[in-house]
DNA sequence: AAACTGTCCAACCGCTTCATC
DNA sequence: TGATGAAGCGGTTGGACAGTT
């Protein structure tokens, strides 16, 4: 009973780390026909892998918008709690920090976050009232007794002080890098459709910000009540009102060159848009 | 300098959910 | 209404790298 799993077929299925031909075979793919519909990409361009490996490369590395590099005590501590809230629902964590991928979160709170919760747990201690130390100290760090609206507004703001990434990752060269470059380009290009989008985007955000805020506050949580947000996955798409300038940040990005900065540019221009009316 | 150990994270695996027929 | 297939999700793995002995 039940499908076979979709890679089980695979006489010469690749499997393992993506190179960046394979990469720039993908982005082209998905800049002409959009995301989705994963199973005809392996079909369509020739890639060795199957479509849940191209999925999934793209929501984790390739998607634009995705933060790498270390967490801010801002982000820990939303973390911290929305796990807390929610448990285990790493995608559900993921709508509330959109830079970040549920796999990325889920890698952090495995490595970090869960043993730095259980050391600072008391014997009889709460994990929901258990706030990380540097959160604490964190002017903006969301506690179920401030002022949340802010605090949880933090872990979608500009982050100012992004360090320098240790991503391993294999980069593009140069070469690929022109060739991701032009992709991407004439993807984020905005239709004055999509622009008309993005200002809806962006306002059922803000909307979805506030009842998520009010949500937390309360002591009576209702868990579906913060289930995963649409508008907010819209911010995971391509930068709104995407300039040559923003993609520019974006490609920078992609490629690694300066990923500080280019975040910084990044995350301060409201993502949720693209070139075509592709929502994801 | 080499061997060992620990950490990190990209990617895979398998289960669940949802949509379609 | 059940079967089927595609996509989504969470747990786990394995390789690369860093730190320690």
């Amino acid at each position: 009973m039940g499908r076979p799993p979709c890679c089980d077929n695979g006489v010469g299925v690749k499997k393992g780390p993506w190179t960046p031909e394979e990469d720039i075979v993908l982005v082209s793919y998905i800049q002409q026909h959009g995301p989705g519909n994963w199973r005809s990409v392996p079909e369509n361009t020739g890639l060795m892998r199957c479509s849940k490996s191209c999925r999934l490369r793209w929501t984790n590395y390739l998607r634009p918008g995705i933060k790498r590099g270390n967490f801010t005590p801002h982000e820990e501590g939303i973390i911290i709690h929305l796990q807390a809230l929610l448990g285990n629902k790493w995608a559900a964590i993921a709508s509330y920090l959109p830079q970040r991928t549920d796999n990325d979160i889920k890698n952090y709170w495995n490595t970090h976050l869960k043993k730095k919760v259980k050391r600072l747990q008391q014997p009889a201690g709460d994990s929901f009232q258990t706030a990380p130390s540097n959160a604490v100290t964190s002017p903006n760090y969301y506690s179920p007794t401030s002022s949340s609206h802010h605090s949880l507004q933090a872990g979608v703001q500009p982050i100012s002080s992004y360090p320098n990434t240790t991503c391993t990752t294999s980069a593009p060269s140069n070469n690929e890098a022109g060739a991701i470059s032009n992709l991407l380009q004439t993807w984020m290009r905005p239709s004055p459709a999509a622009t008309a989008n993005c200002k809806i985007a962006m306002q059922e955000f803000q909307e979805e910000q506030d009842a998520a805020a009010s949500i937390l506050c309360k002591d009576q949580i209702v868990t579906s009540d913060v289930s995963k947000s649409p508008a907010l996955e819209m911010m995971v798409a391509p930068a709104m009102g995407a300039s040559t300038a923003t993609f520019s940040l974006l490609e920078d990005w992609l490629l690694d060159d300066m990923p500080g900065q280019a975040m910084d540019g990044l995350m301060g221009i409201s993502a949720g848009c693209c070139a075509d009316p592709i929502m994801f």
